[in-house]
DNA sequence: CTGATACTTAAGTTAATGCTTAACTATCAG
DNA sequence: CTGATAGTTAAGCATTAACTTAAGTATCAG
């Protein structure tokens, strides 16, 4: 997973990672209606603890989850916060071709009476050599 | 990446895995200001048009983008109904706890005068034994 | 102290990802 | 017809992800 961008992973990267496993969704889906300790969120899922735990972790570093532990139980929990952030990225796309439907509809209504040419806006794209290799 | 769950990726693992990646993301944002061909989602990227090509398959193939080829050029489109179901998990997972919040102050409120004994919820956790490999 | 519980941690295995080259296939302009 | 555009497809490679075993380490109950 070559990602030359940045060296450090983004919030959302970690956080739609981590939200792309089924059994991590489960544990989500789980957490969502209050905390349980680790074993509890393992219960339902057909594989090791051990692996309940690495995907825990997983959960914790995107920062959906956290957890504590209080003797030899952790308690895990959700962490709204970044949950917020996901949704709000899916939101504010939405809102930018919801927006664009608006000034189209905007736009046929004005111009209904008055010309017919109107192109789905491809816009002219430069010729712009680029050979195969653009490594910076 | 053995998932022992399903056959099938469930939609919503293909949509996640597929907003995972900050490349994708990229492609994503400028589609959902509009419509573009695939060089032009190629131009601001730092890497092959091959990989933009195949990038975009991943988005196709996740339900996040629909594209259609006339002539020699493919256009790109945003395809509104899967991020809906993306945004509508998580605000359930939301609604989730937020309902229980509602709850635990109802309750607060409630006993405010009455007894002071309000453990954090944790179940009993039967013991349940079991081996390392559970495999059904 | 002893044994169960509840995790933890470290390898090791396998498959999926994210790239790159390289070679090809259609358009479209002239 | 020719060359440039625009994309497609197939290998190949390094890294990451999702598990497994196996062998710990702290609690807590009795």
């Amino acid at each position: 997973m070559l990602n030359y961008q940045a060296a450090t992973p983004a919030p959302l990267d970690l956080a739609f990672q981590a939200l792309a496993d089924p059994t991590r969704r489960v544990m989500v889906e789980r957490l969502s209606q209050g905390p349980a300790s680790v074993s509890e969120l393992a219960r339902p899922l057909d594989m090791t603890l051990s692996a309940v735990v690495q995907h825990l972790a997983v959960l914790e570093a995107s920062g959906l989850v956290r957890s504590q532990k209080v003797g030899r139980v952790r308690t895990c929990r959700i962490e709204p916060q970044m949950f917020t952030a996901a949704e709000r990225w899916l939101g504010e796309r939405r809102a930018s071709w919801e927006r664009r439907f608006d000034r189209l509809g905007a736009f046929l209504a004005e111009t209904a009476s008055e010309e017919i040419a109107t192109e789905p806006a491809t816009s002219p794209a430069a010729p712009g050599a680029r050979r195969q290799r653009k490594k910076t």
